[in-house]
RNA sequence: GGAGGGAUGUCCGAGUGGCCAAAGGAGGCGGGCUGUAAACUCGCUCGCGUAUGCGUACGGGGGUUCGAAUCCCUCUCCCUCCA
């Protein structure tokens, strides 16, 4: 059973959530050209492989001719989605979201074809609201409809509170739909209960209910919890090519098969054939795949033979920095004073620990003296080298 | 408005006057094993040029004491219950 590139089923590989999928066939033979929305955060303007599963299926949907409009979410950034319950919320400035935005548009646009995305930014029509207009929005919207949702109803059983503005925020966000009339909108699963909201709001004011796409969270590089910054198992897509290459080979086996599923445009019999092979391979495969999307053909070529020549072979990689030094000097300090350490206590440790070789010998007394006449290469935790040079 | 509970190192969490730079766990770093995977295993995990030493540190400030994360006062913030 072979993928076909162009079905809807390839389109929506991995989906987990689509209302309805009949409502979507039944737009795309219409062939009318389909307008697909997604809304952001710009509190985040730093983008990872996380955000990139849903840009992928954009992408896909732009490729058969559709468009996508972006929403930055600069007006209910200050209201704060009700999921997760962050203690402050930034209030952001004007010319801060200029400058995420711009930032999320740069990133965005490495996976999206930009003769075909839009971005918007919702504070346009929502931040000119009259307190009247909000009210009338808020009349044609019932309450009992919003606090069906779990997390709400959960909330309030505990006799946790419920702050107003988070009841708000699905309006707010549902208003964005009616005032776009977008036919697809996509997110992570998490949004499903604002989508509900919003494809009822739809309804009420008449138009075609919007279809709903969600996309599964992308486990990070830890293997267990979801990908995010805050977590610190994330790849970002400002990395580069080497750095991308080498974290993607530090994933563990398991979710090798989303990543192929959920990153990449290969066929599903193929990924099969490729998750059959030694893992590694396939994990080599998979690295170069996104690399060279992400980043470029060739620069992925060189993050996979620098990665095969320092890790695999243990040669040591040519583009090290050298340090010179006029006199004596211990070892202590010629670590301390690259700047890829933030004390010397962390060297001191790193070194009697055994994760110092000069020239290829372990050293682990602090006080090594490099004499005159010195010349070496230094490594310094895994994947750390540098030349020195005592003159 | 009233009653009560809480704030400890990156995070979780023990500790109720000296033996506390503070148990334990997680995470992180380094070694071994390996496929820079997982699992396993060993060591380290505030700073200071080398220290039975000094400095910082248990929400902020003040006090009691020879001595405070631990007691008292006060401030800030969070939570629960009643209204």
């Amino acid at each position: 059973m072979k993928d076909n590139l162009n079905s809807i089923d390839f389109l929506l590989r991995c989906a987990d959530t689509v209302v309805s999928k009949d409502e979507l066939q039944k737009r795309i033979s219409s062939k009318k050209k389909l307008n697909l929305k997604l809304g952001v955060d710009p509190t985040a303007p730093e983008l990872h492989l996380g955000h990139m599963v849903i840009l992928k299926v954009l992408r896909r949907f732009q490729d058969h001719g559709h468009n996508v409009q972006i929403v930055i979410g600069g007006f209910t950034a200050l209201v704060g989605d009700p999921s997760g319950k962050k203690t402050t919320r930034p209030v952001l400035s004007a010319v801060e979201i200029e400058k995420n935005t711009k930032r999320y548009k740069e990133q965005a646009l490495l996976i999206l074809d930009s003769r075909k995305t839009d971005f918007l930014n919702n504070n346009d029509w929502l931040g000119n609201l009259s307190a009247a207009e909000i009210l009338g929005i808020c009349q044609a919207r019932s309450l009992n409809r919003i606090i069906e949702r779990d997390d709400f109803r959960g909330r309030l059983n505990r006799g946790e509170s419920i702050r107003v503005h988070e009841v708000l925020y699905p309006i707010f966000q549902a208003h964005d739909s009616v005032v776009m009339c977008p036919d697809v909108e996509m997110g992570g699963t998490d949004q499903i209960p604002n989508f509900m909201t919003t494809r009822q709001a739809m309804k009420e004011s008449g138009q075609d209910p919007e279809i709903v796409i969600t996309m599964p969270l992308l486990v990070g590089l830890d293997g267990k919890k979801k990908m995010s910054k805050s977590y610190e198992n994330h790849i970002s897509l400002e990395e580069n090519a080497k750095d991308m290459y080498g974290k993607l080979m530090s994933l563990p086996d398991a979710p090798m098969k989303d990543y192929f599923h959920l990153l990449t445009d290969i066929e599903e019999l193929k990924i099969s054939e490729i998750l059959s092979m030694h893992p590694m391979d396939s994990k080599k495969i998979l690295a170069f795949e996104i690399t060279s999307f992400l980043k470029g053909e060739e620069s992925a070529l060189s993050a996979r033979s620098h990665f095969e020549n320092t890790i695999q072979k243990k040669t040591i990689p040519d583009d090290r920095k050298t340090f010179t030094y006029s006199s004596d000097v211990n070892l202590l300090d010629v670590i301390h004073k690259t700047g890829n350490f933030s004390s010397k206590n962390e060297v001191k440790r790193l070194i009697s620990g055994g994760g110092v070789k000069v020239d290829g010998d372990t050293i682990n007394d602090w006080q090594f003296i490099f004499k005159p006449k010195f010349k070496g290469t230094v490594k310094a935790g895994k994947r750390f080298w540098f030349d020195l040079e005592v003159l």
